[in-house]
DNA sequence: CACAATTAAGTTGTGCGCAATTGAATGGTG
DNA sequence: CACCATTCAATTGCGCACAACTTAATTGTG
């Protein structure tokens, strides 16, 4: 006998916990700095895929964030109605909406320069430390992303 | 120069979303192996706990899971639709409301021992692995917390 | 004992995340 | 060309997270 079911149960309910609370205590410290640019830690993504990418479809953002319209579309409303995106249909493909910053989308850039570095601080990690947990988190996800797919109770991708 | 501003964005651009896209991918397999016991991945922590500690008012569950009344209070709810769990006003202190598994929350626990494993397979971490990780995430929250309290804007706790 | 401060749950409102559905536009096929 | 499948965005419904507020009970202090 080793590692007993009661044992992985307890382990399970230490890395659930961990996952968790780590995920929302980055999300509070988010929250807390860009309340100043007045975004969500959301928001924030996408204002960063869209200052990076300049101007796409919701599609694409989606693929970018892993989000789908369900939470995109609402989200980017909140967005536009701060003045910091328009939304609008693409002529070439209708069923297509183009995302684009606006000049005050744009101008929130300079601001949000010093977010990364109160993050870091934050964390207490250096630029190496987060590259190596980026990398670490990034082979995690790919892991989940696999085995979801096999996990999926009646589906094995028909 | 070394680290410009701009690297900073884009290394923050890159850790927000793996730790985002891992926080979600984690979220979705747990959520695809709980279908099966019939709970959510919030529920299941609810219900770790509970099997840990027996019963136990929703105050201290609460900081076992660093979760708020606001949370608790309607997810709490719901587990005793479900069946789950009864809650009682404590007879000492009537502000306070006492948690504690039915018994067939209590015998939920069986069939809740297979999913450590199955989430462990699909990470494809060992038992070790899951325990660096969890360490490197506790460290990471204690740092977060630690720093929430200073970045917390015109308030250093007065 | 009376009364203010504190504490515990619950409630309300906002936003995110995801599944499922809808509606409109496009593309492919006979 | 007509028809059906696919694609994209939006919408609906549910649950979680959190802030702010409400209500009720308890504690502490004069």
């Amino acid at each position: 006998m080793n590692t007993p079911d009661d044992d992985w149960l307890r382990l399970d309910q230490q890395i659930c916990f961990s996952l968790h609370a780590a995920s929302r205590a980055f999300n509070g410290v988010y929250r807390v700095i860009l309340k100043d640019l007045g975004l969500t830690y959301p928001q924030y993504l996408v204002m960063l895929v869209l200052w990076e990418q300049g101007e796409l479809p919701v599609k694409k953002l989606g693929e970018h964030l892993r989000l789908d319209s369900g939470t995109l579309s609402p989200l980017l409303k909140r967005l536009e109605a701060a003045g910091l995106v328009r939304r609008e249909r693409s002529a070439r493909d209708e069923r297509s909406v183009e995302v684009r910053l606006t000049e005050e989308g744009t101008a929130l850039r300079k601001r949000a320069l010093q977010v990364p570095r109160r993050i870091a601080g934050a964390t207490g990690f250096d630029a190496t430390e987060v590259r190596a947990l980026r990398a670490r988190l990034d082979e995690l996800t790919s892991a989940l992303d696999a085995a979801a797919l096999s996990e999926t109770p009646g589906d094995g991708r028909m």
